[in-house]
DNA sequence: AAAGTGATCATG
DNA sequence: ATGATCACTTTG
């Protein structure tokens, strides 16, 4: 089944571990359907978290993670790579998760580029009408809880947080 | 271990 | 207008 707006409604604490092994789609240029289940995620949650990118608040750039769950944040990092990342949560929290691996593909840089998920998808709703979906077949695997990666940035407390998850 | 790469945001 | 910074990957 096609996960919806109010399904990414929910806390992105929640959401991180939760979307687990749930299957990206992706509608290519060449109209066929690229699937991938997702392996690993990491959750950023609210303009207290240092690590998020709304902790310095509204900006043209983070405007997209305080629209309600359910659309992509797409941004590019170190001028190579996009990264993908889910917006969850209500309107007016800004919250995301970051899809950091799927199946065929560890590591978020390469993940998008697997999917063929560009800038070009930022701030696109999550349907299969705009081409790119998520899907559950009820897949609910194991996974453990780690450290976000990259983020030597923020306060130690935020980066001592479990908000990495990983398929085991 | 270190470079490569460019948008973004804060500063002047 | 300028410069530091960066939720990474590849190569050595």
């Amino acid at each position: 089944m096609v996960l919806t707006k109010e399904y990414f409604s929910a806390p992105a604490t929640l959401l991180a571990p939760g979307l687990l092994g749930k299957i990206i789609c992706v509608r290519s240029p060449q109209n066929d359907v690229i699937r991938a289940r997702i392996t690993e995620t990491e959750c950023y949650y609210g303009e207290g978290d240092t690590a998020c990118h709304a902790s310095r608040g509204r900006t043209l750039r983070t405007e997209v993670l305080y629209s309600q769950g359910g659309v992509a944040y797409v941004y590019l990092c170190y001028g190579m790579y996009d990264l993908f990342n889910i917006v969850t949560g209500p309107a007016g929290h800004p919250e995301a998760v970051l899809i950091r691996g799927v199946e065929g593909a560890s590591g978020p840089g390469r993940a998008t580029r697997y999917l063929g998920i560009t800038c070009a998808h930022n701030r696109l709703p999550l349907d299969p009408g705009h081409g790119l979906w998520v899907e559950d077949d009820g897949a609910r695997p194991e996974y453990e809880e780690l450290t976000r990666v990259g983020i030597g940035y923020a306060s130690p407390e935020d980066q001592a947080r479990l908000w990495r998850f990983k398929v085991k």
